[in-house]
DNA sequence: AAATGAACCTGTTTGC
DNA sequence: TGCAAACAGGTTCATT
């Protein structure tokens, strides 16, 4: 489900409601994501409350008031909402963190490639799973000269590129083929063959894509929803993920294309993309 | 160092 | 209709 549009949609529909609540009960129904959940350290969120929500790369920073941040990923089937404290247990429901207000948030993840754990807030930036990530893509660090310089002595094909977080973060399957299409750059196109003003175009698209899809609410492609449960309408935008064999949007008259490139879907038009 | 492929899972869709 | 294969938004680890 969620590349960064959707992760930072999330983010703002938690926001609001979150701050300023306090987890009463943290509950760990079944322990098994991709790593382990550690009920002892989810636990001692107990009491703490909700002081700020942050993103970084596809993960959302939940800050607690002791100092601590709960760490989420919601991998390629998690899901985060918002439910009336009494409302039943779901399928795939591993955590329910139950809130001051009578709320709980829960979170439920069917095929467990998600993560779920708590870190100092202060060392954050430390943690494994954050400190070889690269770039924000909406922040200002992120351009043109800053891709073309990461892409210096590689090879890879530019989707590949866009693809790998130590590079630049939060840009997945989806949006890796959209921004390829907005740019006119072929997703097999080796990066050590990219022009240097073509970076400046590939840049803009990923943060105009990324932009545009976090106004339309993310991509709802089976049952993406934010913290509320409203879905996304970005999909409708969609330009070739997900259209092959369609027309080329731009009206070239080529047609949409479907190959696998590293096992993953990949999506472009033959004729407007070189 | 960089590139590639496999592994981790379940649910849904596709194809015979 | 039924079953099996293919496929799905991500990350990490091992191997070249």
């Amino acid at each position: 489900m969620p590349e960064l549009p959707e992760v930072e949609v999330l983010r703002r529909s938690l926001e609001r409601p979150l701050l300023g609540d306090r987890f009463e009960t943290v509950r760990v129904h079944f322990p098994t994501l991709r790593e382990p959940l550690c009920e002892r350290r989810l636990r001692s969120l107990e009491g703490q409350e909700v002081v700020g929500l942050r993103r970084r790369a596809k993960y959302l920073w939940i800050d607690a008031s002791g100092g601590e941040t709960l760490v989420l990923h919601l991998g390629m089937s998690g899901r985060l909402t918002l439910v009336d404290g009494r409302a039943p247990l779901v399928a795939h429901e591993h955590l329910g963190f139950e809130l001051a207000s009578g709320r709980r948030l829960r979170f439920r993840d069917p095929r467990r490639f998600g993560m779920a754990f708590v870190a100092s807030t202060e060392s954050l930036a430390r943690d494994r799973h954050f400190r070889h990530l690269g770039v924000e893509p909406l922040s200002t660090g992120f351009d043109g000269a800053r891709l073309a310089g990461l892409a210096g002595g590689r090879t890879a094909p530019v989707k590949n590129f866009l693809m790998d977080a130590s590079v630049v973060v939060g840009v997945g399957n989806i949006y890796a083929s959209e921004a390829l299409y907005r740019s006119g750059i072929h997703p097999r196109r080796s990066v050590a063959r990219i022009a240097r003003r073509r970076f400046d175009v590939l840049a803009e698209a990923v943060r105009d894509v990324l932009g545009d899809a976090i106004e339309q609410g993310g991509t709802t492609l089976n049952d993406f929803a934010d913290g509320e449960g409203n879905s996304g309408y970005f999909q409708v935008s969609l330009d070739v993920y997900g259209r092959a064999g369609e027309p080329c949007p731009a009206g070239c008259g080529g047609t949409i294309r479907r190959v696998s490139l590293s096992n993953r879907s990949t999506y472009y038009c033959p004729r407007c993309q070189r």
